[in-house]
DNA sequence: TATGAATGAGCATTCATTCAT
DNA sequence: GATGAATGAATGCTCATTCAT
């Protein structure tokens, strides 16, 4: 009736707008960036001109994907700040988030090319924020090799990501590799310190 | 060494030839896979045509790229082959791919996205070779984890291609990444077996 | 009658659809094969997206325009089937599939080359179909020389096609054309035995 | 020496042009006008500077070849001119030029289409006139019937080239087509005047 | 003069986005 | 609001013709 508040959608309309999210989800993981908005349209069963009622671009859409993503990493993440033991924490808090990433191929891709998709992206904030505080407290407690940053972390995701991509390999490539990340990171793994 | 099976061209084409190759390069390096074939020609200062006439397709065009720059990193891995010191040699042969890889964007999406333009790409099997073997001896040696694979490498790529990416970030993100992988590949650092 | 059992198509689209296919028609039987699908949209004065939406590609356009003529043509012979007198029943068929034929550039080049285009178009079975027999119930009838054959009657129609391109001469050159043919294969005709 | 005779080429220009026109006959015969003047260029084994050197287009080249089928023609024809039975001669001069139609591809695409490039081809308007007085004898004779003309043989002559385009159908259909031809040509075929 | 490399206008096709129904 | 048809700029590739070697 008023248009001054733009929340309150209507029942139907939010109904919509999750059933282009949810289809968008789907399609987007599976097929990566390159698909096409009408792909997500007919997937949601509704006209591409609904998808773009609620998305006024495929980088929108991507975007709203996306941090949804970093919300849910970002809330267990934060849950994992109550941990006692910062390196299990810290841990878990990897592991999760790239389990995500890895069922996720566009958002994968968008993590390893880095794109503009990503920038200001609220959700990937508060992520770094709470994965810097954990990362913090494993080096504090000694658990964790002093020189490594919060900037360390998107490189591994990429590799993450990246086997999802892959045609042939095992399907678990991903966890070999972040094992072997998360083992260099610890204290003990040190053999010299990192650049910078 | 490796222009001598083709028939001898003429100077001028070989040049020219060179011009495309490098301004493909260029071009591909820094805009990625998605450049456009008319860049390149704009780049090398010549006509579609002249790039059409030396790789028939922009595929084509890709895989010369990447084969070269497989070749260039698959030579200096194989020199290291005459190393004492297996892990040292392990390492200079990573460190010198990945800071190829890090300087070219097309050469990292394609590694990442493990698009088909790479299969059968003769580079890069000798490189997987002699990596493998280098691998092989560092573990025999008790220098690296005896549960690392081949196939964990080209994830660590993706990480380190993936920071040639970002906007932000430090330029030698990738130094840091790789020297947390590779000490996370010491035969120190296992804390758990990795997953298979 | 033919639309049937597509899905019904919205108005709106319904009446492009056959904007698209008239200005096809146009273009393509002034111009031939070569006319280009910018012209078709720029002739339906809409844009060339919306040529493609109802046409997936060029020869997909082409084979309708082909199917509607054959259509045309097969139809107007099944109903000469009912005819008492089976020679001008056949010369009726002829006649009629020559005068279309005659008047469109690209169909006559498309039968003249028998280009793949035309393969398995339905129409045209179902036309070499109804003419043959004609055919034989003129033979039967001892009306028309024994030794015709169905595949006789393409090559009539390249010398009617032919007379629609032609610049200079009469434009009812195909007239005569056909007048003499159907002449040459009266029973009386015969001074020598065909080929065969 | 001198630019002023263009006509006395150098031995090895001549051979040459000659090497280009075989090549060009070769070529354009099997493929018809869509063959491309690299393709001449290779099997004339010159380059395709050699092949402008002595026909500035392409449409030039094609008119070369097509002048010397019509001369051909033409002479076969006018030798005819001599022969006691006119309709024998005449029966003569088509099979001839029907043969050499139909194993020519280029050549029944270009009269099949009349295209420009038949324009003002010296060859065709002799051969135009040699024809036409063969018929002209043929009528007087009370072989052929009196109201066919000399544009009603470009049509016969489609047929005749189509024949050797089409992928299936018998061989010799252009035999068949041109003996029903002649057979509604002569004057006991008349069933009817022809249009005009 | 011969060569064949270079040129670039031209063409079929795709897909994010708009807008009439 | 929803629909899906329409739009058209963008892109990979071709080939007749030109021109440097």
């Amino acid at each position: 009736m008023s248009e001054l508040a733009e929340k309150p959608l209507r029942a139907d309309a939010r109904r919509n707008r999750e059933k282009v999210l949810a289809a968008a989800r789907a399609v987007f993981s599976e097929q990566g960036v390159d698909a096409q908005m009408d792909d997500v349209a007919r997937r949601a069963d509704v006209g591409v001109g609904t998808v773009y009622r609620h998305f006024p671009t495929k980088d929108a859409l991507l975007r709203a994907l996306t941090e949804e993503l970093f919300d849910v990493i970002a809330a267990h993440a934060r849950a994992l700040l109550e941990h006692d033991d910062p390196w299990e924490a810290f841990k878990d808090a990897l592991w999760f988030g790239a389990a995500q990433t890895a069922g996720d191929r566009a958002f994968s891709e968008l993590v390893a090319a880095q794109k503009k998709t990503l920038e200001q992206c609220p959700g990937q904030e508060d992520l770094t924020v709470t994965i810097g505080e954990l990362m913090r407290r494993c080096i504090a407690a000694g658990k964790m090799r002093p020189d490594v940053v919060i900037d360390d972390i998107p490189l591994v995701m990429c590799g993450v990501g990246s086997a999802s991509v892959m045609p042939h390999s095992m399907p678990d490539a991903w966890r070999r590799h972040l094992g072997i990340v998360l083992d260099g990171m610890r204290a003990e793994a040190v053999s010299s310190p990192l650049h910078r």
